[in-house]
DNA sequence: TGACTATGTGATCATATGCGCATACAGTTC
DNA sequence: GAACTGTATGCGCATATGATCACATAGTCA
C-alpha cells in the first residue's frame, strides 16, 4: 500500500459520524461494546461493525475481559485528527 | 448542522485519494484547474468535482483571473490534518 | 450440559460515491 | 459576432457504504 492509500485509510476510518461518536465516547479510556452502543443509541450489531473497521484500520485497540471485548483508541493523534477538524470547522463558520 | 456533522464533512472531504493528490499538488499554493488535472493524471471533469465538493466543504479558496481558476489550500490546518494521518499510518507500520 | 450474556457475521436493502463521456457555460481574443 | 480556451454539469454506470434483521459464535456460570 502506498502511503496516500494509507492516510486516506486512516481518514476515512475516522470520517463517519457513527464513528465519530464512537471515538469521542472512548475519549476518556478504554470500553466495552456494551457500554459503547446504548451510549451512542445504535443498534450493537452495527457498532460492532465500526469497531471493527476502525481496528482493522489499526486505530483502535482491543481487549478482551471475560466476556466483554473493550475497545480504546490507540494512538492520541486521533483524537488530535478529530479537534484538529473542529479547529477547521470552526474557521468555516462552523 | 451539529458540530460532528461538520467534522465528518472536514474529514470526509479530505479523505478520498483523488482529493489527497490534488491537496498535495496544492501544497506549495494555489493552481488553476488546468495545471491540477493533468499533474495528478485524472480527467478534467472528475478533478473539478473534487475541486467543487472541498470548497463547498469550505477547505479550498477559489480565485478567478481570466479564463483561469485557481484553486489553494484555504487552512493550513488541512495539510496539517493530512501530515497528521501520515504519523498515525506510520504508526501502524504504514 | 444447558441457560445466559456479550459480541460478531451473513444476507439484504437503500443510498452515496467516484468515474467517464458528452455537452453546456463562461471568459477571452480576433 | 465567431472561434477558442478553461471550467462546470447532466447522465448513466459500477461499486462502496451504512443500516437492519436474524442468527451464529464464544465465554461464563449454575
Amino acid at each position: 500500500m502506498n502511503p496516500l492509500d494509507a492516510r486516506r485509510d486512516i481518514i476515512s476510518a475516522i470520517g463517519q459520524e457513527t464513528r465519530i461518536a464512537i471515538l469521542e465516547f472512548l475519549r476518556d479510556g478504554e470500553r466495552c461494546v456494551c457500554e459503547i452502543f446504548p451510549a451512542i443509541g445504535h443498534e450493537q450489531s452495527n457498532v460492532s461493525r465500526h469497531l471493527n473497521l476502525m481496528l482493522a484500520a489499526g486505530i483502535l485497540s482491543r481487549r478482551k475481559e471475560g466476556l466483554k471485548i473493550y475497545y480504546g483508541v490507540r494512538y492520541p493523534e486521533v483524537l488530535e485528527l478529530l479537534d484538529l477538524a473542529g479547529v477547521i470547522a470552526r474557521n468555516n463558520g462552523r
